[in-house]
DNA sequence: TATCGTCTGTGCGTTAGAGCACGTACCGGC
DNA sequence: GCCGGTACGTGCTCTAACGCACAGACGATA
């Protein structure tokens, strides 16, 4: 199988890894278009398949007893979806929905693990994926607890975005008030206000982000801390090494001495 | 160095470890007694030691902004502080808060990484420690989100009293609103409701729980939901390995057959 | 015994959001 | 061109929690 530089451009965490551990990952790789309202997976449930979204967006949610439950993490071409195989535990405590239909690469999970065990690069790079879900998930719960839900709507439209790389998708007021865990007149009304300061504009479903700097400023601090912990963590900048310990990627890190081995 | 039985066998993630791997392990710990309020990590900083706590209680705080910020883990006995650093990032995403003084064991973080990287066992341990966590961290945003301050107020009791291995400890209603995010005024409420119950009772600061079935019917589902998962995947009954393959923990798992390796 | 700091309780008015219900506007199909 | 489903808007009441302020109650220390 062989797939061009299009396909796997679209997807960050492969695009980030060296040329031939993403080509031995692709080979056990097949392109396949997920479509709106799929749940490809459930709490509870064990992982059959990975996926790299390349062109769709997909939501993991927390269920709360039997209810709707919460939205609390989002994944475009940015991430995997499975990554809590490499955690060696094939059970998922989510639930991930589709809701931006597209395509995205699939791998059953056993090859996914055996790839994991021999490419040190997927390691870390899933491993700092790992680091900078864990951050968004608290920053989620933060943001949650003290946030105004247009300031909450704001932050998902522009996550939204950044994810679907257009300035249009399709999304009901009915879901999103689903994925923020409010009423779905709260988000009409919240919408209607961003509507009215030109942010946005939406017709049954069909969202138009207008004004991207706008939205930041009605969004909570919680889309740049997002962000900036993506960027810092697995942005441009950052290489790749066998063992983390080699470079450590903090700001300051450990003298040599300290590392002791 | 030498630590006996006691020690150890205080903190489960320890005790969980193969005989040699944590004799080993506990060759690079010293035992260090930790104060309340004392801040062991911030925010962005790097982190220097690792801390198995034994006797104290430490919770992880998301900070807002300059604010105060919410827990969004509390850390006693059954865990670890500082198991980012095996995401390869030095770098805490959290405050770390001590609020219950007590011992802990306590390790530099190269020590740590250097342990790490030779046992196994111990990365199998954090792997699924990390997993639970991950869990946790999405329960508590769907929590803060739909349950009311005194149920969630009930979980933390109920949290916090299974930590302390005791029905009494110190902690004040303004302490309990910073960790929850809310007034202290809603803490004095919602407590003061629980004491009505004659399921708690305190003064300035003593907590003592009284009926603890009665905590459980008052707090939301939530803290079930937590002890299931961290019992269904570090519960006393799993098994160590030195790779997780070897051995789903899930109700289900792949046949030999899927395999493939 | 007096005093001061800490901890808890109460009493306002205010507000974001919940729950429920109904009205309207658009679109596609028969 | 009617009709039914989907999507959005509005209007109410109700409540949990907020912000602010102050009062009482205990405990250590002088």
């Amino acid at each position: 199988m062989s797939f061009s530089q299009a396909v796997f451009a679209n997807n960050r965490l492969l695009a980030a890894l060296p040329h031939k551990d993403r080509e031995q990952l692709l080979t056990h790789c097949e392109a396949v278009k997920l479509d709106s309202a799929q749940m490809l997976y459930r709490s509870g449930e064990l992982i059959r398949h990975v996926y790299f979204p390349t062109g769709c967006l997909i939501s993991l949610m927390r269920p709360v007893n039997d209810s709707a439950g919460l939205e609390v993490k989002l994944i475009g071409n940015e991430g995997v979806l499975g990554f809590t195989l490499m955690l060696g535990v094939d059970v998922t405590p989510f639930h991930a929905l589709v809701h931006g239909s597209g395509p995205a690469l699939r791998m059953t999970a056993p090859a996914f693990l055996d790839e994991l065990e021999h490419s040190p690069a997927l390691q870390q790079e899933l491993k700092r994926y790992l680091y900078v879900t864990m951050t968004q998930l608290a920053q989620n719960a933060a943001c949650t607890r003290y946030h105004v839900v247009e300031a909450r709507l704001a932050r998902w439209l522009l996550m939204t975005q950044d994810r679907a790389h257009s300035d249009h998708f399709h999304v009901t007021h009915e879901l999103m008030a689903h994925m923020l865990g409010v009423r779905r007149v709260g988000i009409t009304k919240a919408a209607n206000s961003l509507l009215k300061q030109k942010f946005i504009s939406y017709r049954r479903g069909d969202i138009t982000i207008l004004d991207r700097a706008g939205l930041e400023t009605a969004a909570c601090e919680c889309y740049r801390a997002d962000k900036d912990i993506y960027e810092r963590i697995l942005g441009e900048e950052h290489t790749f090494l066998p063992h983390y310990r080699d470079e450590p990627i903090a700001p300051h890190s450990y003298s040599s001495g300290m590392d002791g081995v």
